[in-house]
DNA sequence: CATGAATGAGCTTTCATTCAT
DNA sequence: AATGAATGAAAGCTCATTCAT
C-alpha cells in the first residue's frame, strides 16, 4: 500500500513536469522534486526515465478507456455514441490538461525510440471508436462503405487537434462542449447543405 | 550560390537525422556527418540546434504552402478544393515521408521550449482550409453554421492523423489516395446514410 | 563537514592549477583530477569556472587579511607596523607560492571580466596598509603631507612586485626578509617627519 | 613598406582588442575585423595568436625604452632622473592606456605559459632606473647600502601599481603629474643619504 | 599577397544513474 | 526502503588555424 501511493505520486509529478517542459527537457531530479522524494527513489519504482512515461502512459490511459467506456454505455443510439466520444474526450482533456498534454504530445513524440513498447493501450482507445462505426453499419445506421480503420483515425484526428488546440490557447473562444458538437456534426451529417 | 547549397545541405540532412531519431535525440556531429561538412560548419549558417529546426520547418512549410495554393487553385469548386487539399496533404506527405514526420512531431512537440517561435506558417497552412470553407458558405454551397475556425483544425487532424499513421505504419494497406478521398467524403457528406 | 572538506579541497587543487598553467589554460578536468573527484562534483559545489577563482579569491584573501591584522597587532609603532607588513605579506608569498601567483597574477588578469566582481577583499587589504599611515600621521610620526590613498598603493605595489619577482625568479638571490626591510625602509625613511 | 603597414595596423588592433578584453578572450578575427584584414592575413604577418601578443609587446616597449631613454637624458642630476622616470611613466600610460593595460596584465599573465619568451625588454626597461641608481650613488647622491636590484623592482612596483590605478579608475581624483611627483619623493627621501 | 569558408579538436557543463550510508 | 552526493559519459558550441581560390 505504501509502494502504491510513492509510486502514485512520482507518476502524478512526472504528469505535472513532463507537460511543463516535455520528456527531454524534464530531470529526474526536478519529478523527484515535485515528489518530494530523493533521486535515488526514483530508481526503485521505475527502471529509468523513459520506463516512468511509458507507466504513466500505460496507467493513465487505462483510465481513460475506462472512463470512455462506461460513458459510451449510456448510450444506445451510435450515432449519439459517436457524440458522446467526442464530449467525454474533450471533457477529459479540459479536467485535465497537464495529463492531456503528456498523453499527446510527449508519448507520440518519444515512441519514436521506444520501438519496443507497442502501445496498445492507444490502439485499444482508438478502437472504441471503430467498434461504434461497426455497430453503426450493423444497426444500418451508418453508410456501408465507411471504412472504419480508417474513419477512427479521421475522427480521432480531428479530436485530437481540436483538443491541443484548446489545451495549448491562452484564451478559450469556444467551449469545449460547443466544439466537441460540432465535431461529431461533421462526420456523422457532412458540411454540405 | 555556395553558400545556399551548404545551408540546403545541411537542412536535408537535419531532416533524415530528426526523423530518424526526433530532435532530441539527434546530435548536432550527427547532421553534421550527414551532410558531409565539419560540426563547426553548422555554426556557420545556423545559431544552434534550435535554430535548425525553426529554419527547416520555416522552408520547408514555405514550399509546402506554395504547392497547396497552387494546387487548390485548380479546382473551383470548394467541394473539390476540399478534396484537393486532401488529396495534396496526402501525397506531400508521401513523396516526403522523414519530412512529413519532422513537420508533424517535432516540430509540434519543440513548441513548448521555443515560445517565442510564433508559427505563422502553420497558421497560414490551415488558413487555406478555412478559405475554401469561407468560399464554400459565400457560395452556399457549405452550411451556414459550420464555424471555419473549429472545421479548419478538426478537418486537418483529420488528415494529418491518417497521413502520420501511414508514414509510420510499416505496411500500407490502403492507398494515400484511397484515404485522402475518404476523409474529405467524411466532411463533405457525413457518415449517416 | 563533509561538504565543506570537499569544497576546500576543489579549492586546493584549482589553486594548484591555475598557479600552473593560468586561469583560462586550466581545464576544470584538471581541477577534477587533483582534487581527486570526477569533473561533475565541481559543479556540485561551485557554479561555473568563474565562480571558484572568485570563491578562492574570497577564502583565501579572507586568511590573508587575518593573518595580516593579528600580526600588525602585535606592534604598536605605526613605523614598526609598516615593517611587519612588508614583512608579514612576503613570508605569507614564501610560504605559500602557488596561492600567491594565483592571488597577484589571474585574478588581477580575470578580473576584466568578472566586472561584477568589485573585489571588496583587495580594498580591504590595501587598507590595512592606509590605516597605519594614517594612524602614524596622528600620532605625529608620519609627514602630514602624505596621501594615504596613494601611498598606500606605491607601497603595495613596490612589496607587490618584489614577491612576485621572488615567487617567479628560480634562484633566490636575496633573502624575503631582507628585501621586506629593505622596502618598508625606502618608504619609512621617505614618510617619517 | 605595404608589409611593415599592414603588420602595424593589425598590431594596433591587437592593442585594442587585447586591452578590452584580455588576451584569451580575444578572439583572432576580432583582431581582424580591427585592423580591416581577413582572419587568414594575420597569419601572414604573424605565427599564432602568442605570437602577435610578443611581437607587439618587443615593438611597443622598444618605443617605450626609447622614449624613456631619451627623457631621462634631459637630466643629469639621478635625482631628477628618478623623477623623470616616473613621470615620463605615468605620461606615456595616460597618454595610451589601451596599450599600458595589455603591457601590464597580459603580458605578465601570459608569461606564464609562453616560458620561452624570456621578456628582455621589460628587463632592459627596468635596468634603466638600477641605472639610474648605481650612477647616483656613483656621485655620492644616493646611500650605498640600496640595493639597486631591489630598489628598482620596488621603485618599479610603486608606479605599476598606480598607474593601473590610475588607468583602471572610472574618475581620476589625482592628477597622474602629482602621482608620479609623490612616488619618486618617498623614494628619493628614502634613498638621498 | 589576400581572402574567408571550412575545419575539428577540445572545452565547459549537464544530468541519468549508482551506491554507500 | 530511502537518501542524495558522487559519478562520468556525452553533447553543444567555439575559435585558432588552414588552404583553395
Amino acid at each position: 500500500m505504501r509502494d502504491f501511493k510513492k509510486r502514485e505520486k512520482i507518476l502524478q509529478a512526472a504528469v505535472k513536469v513532463f507537460a511543463r517542459k516535455g520528456f527531454y527537457q524534464s530531470k529526474v531530479s526536478e519529478i523527484a522534486r515535485e515528489a518530494e522524494v530523493a533521486d535515488g527513489t526514483i530508481y526503485l519504482y521505475f527502471h529509468n526515465k523513459d520506463d516512468i512515461l511509458i507507466n504513466l502512459f500505460e496507467v493513465e490511459m487505462t483510465k481513460v478507456i475506462d472512463e470512455m467506456r462506461s460513458q459510451i454505455a449510456k448510450e444506445t443510439d451510435p450515432r449519439k455514441k459517436i457524440e458522446q466520444f467526442a464530449r467525454t474526450h474533450m471533457g477529459i482533456v479540459k479536467k485535465n490538461k497537464e495529463l492531456a498534454e503528456v498523453l499527446q504530445v510527449e508519448v507520440r513524440q518519444s515512441s519514436k525510440f521506444m520501438k519496443e513498447y507497442d502501445n496498445r493501450k492507444f490502439t485499444q482507445y482508438l478502437n472504441l471508436i471503430s467498434e461504434i462505426i461497426v455497430e453503426g453499419q450493423g444497426k444500418g445506421l451508418f453508410r456501408q462503405n465507411i471504412n472504419p480503420v480508417i474513419a477512427k483515425r479521421a475522427f480521432f484526428g480531428a479530436i485530437d487537434e481540436l483538443s491541443r488546440l484548446w489545451v495549448l490557447a491562452p484564451k478559450k473562444k469556444y467551449s469545449i462542449q460547443t466544439t466537441a458538437k460540432q465535431i461529431s456534426d461533421y462526420f456523422l451529417i457532412g458540411m454540405v447543405r
